[in-house]
DNA sequence: CTTACTGTAATAATTGTATTTACAGTAAAG
DNA sequence: CTTTACTGTAAATACAATTATTACAGTAAG
């Protein structure tokens, strides 16, 4: 599992708290990662609607879209992040035991309900909550 | 995340469809990998009472302990998997930004949050359910 | 046309996961 | 009582996944 739905709720955050715009330098300072990083999770961010980015010097960076009871499935979704899983997946190789056979598909179906329920728990969630608990 | 999870349920099938005992060789051929990884993950179903494991010569090997009803929230907990969570975490570093500051101890929650939920979609699930999918 | 950014990709470093190998411990079987 | 067939356990190694670094083309403000 990657820290990209991490470093997107995070970036939600500073933009949420900081009206105007932020650049990717700005969030990887406050996130503690690079920039470069930051830029490439944002690009999901924007292409979901949930951010704005303006490019050109000056009055360049991101901006928040999204009203503060926004949950965080809908960023979740936005950056695709898969919580539960494995590439790693039990008898793939054996194709005589009925058990390994059906493993694969057993496997990978537990996984899509847990990440259902992942995301059911994280609609739940607002924004807004978590600015609160912060300040 | 492991896998540590999936060969405890692959393994516990087998188990359940293989009265007598089995070896974790047998084991390791139906999973596609090596016995030594069977025998640790085995070891926990064992201290959790779902599994029993008799040495030495002959009759040696591993049985399982449980009923058919047994839910896989109950093996999920005996091997102790995270399914959610992560070892990198944003804001770490940074001790001047409120967000950042808070942000550990908010993601931690949130990744426990979902754990909770993913035992609770597991706790629907028995191993006779699975065992009906395979047979 | 320079400047300050984003968008994007390739490569390197780091960390996490699984494999391999090995051997001490255990109890049945001869 | 010694061999045999296993489990329990711990290194060390190999491999895969994740993050960091670097670089540069594209864009629009000034």
């Amino acid at each position: 599992m990657t820290s990209d739905f991490n470093i997107a709720v995070h970036a939600v955050l500073y933009l949420y708290h900081h009206p105007g715009s932020s650049t990717s330098l700005q969030l990887s300072e406050s996130i503690c990662t690079n920039p470069a990083r930051i830029r490439k999770v944002l690009l999901l961010l924007k292409k979901a609607g949930i951010v704005e980015a303006k490019e050109g010097a000056g009055k360049s960076g991101y901006q928040f879209k999204g009203t503060r009871r926004m949950k965080l499935s809908t960023i979740a979704e936005a950056v695709g992040t898969d919580f539960t899983g494995s590439s790693w997946i039990s008898g793939k190789d054996n194709h005589t035991c009925p058990i390994a056979e059906n493993m694969p598909e057993i496997m990978n179906d537990i996984y899509d309900d847990m990440n259902q329920a992942c995301l059911k728990e994280l609609s739940k969630i607002s924004i807004h909550d978590i600015a609160i608990k912060i300040f």
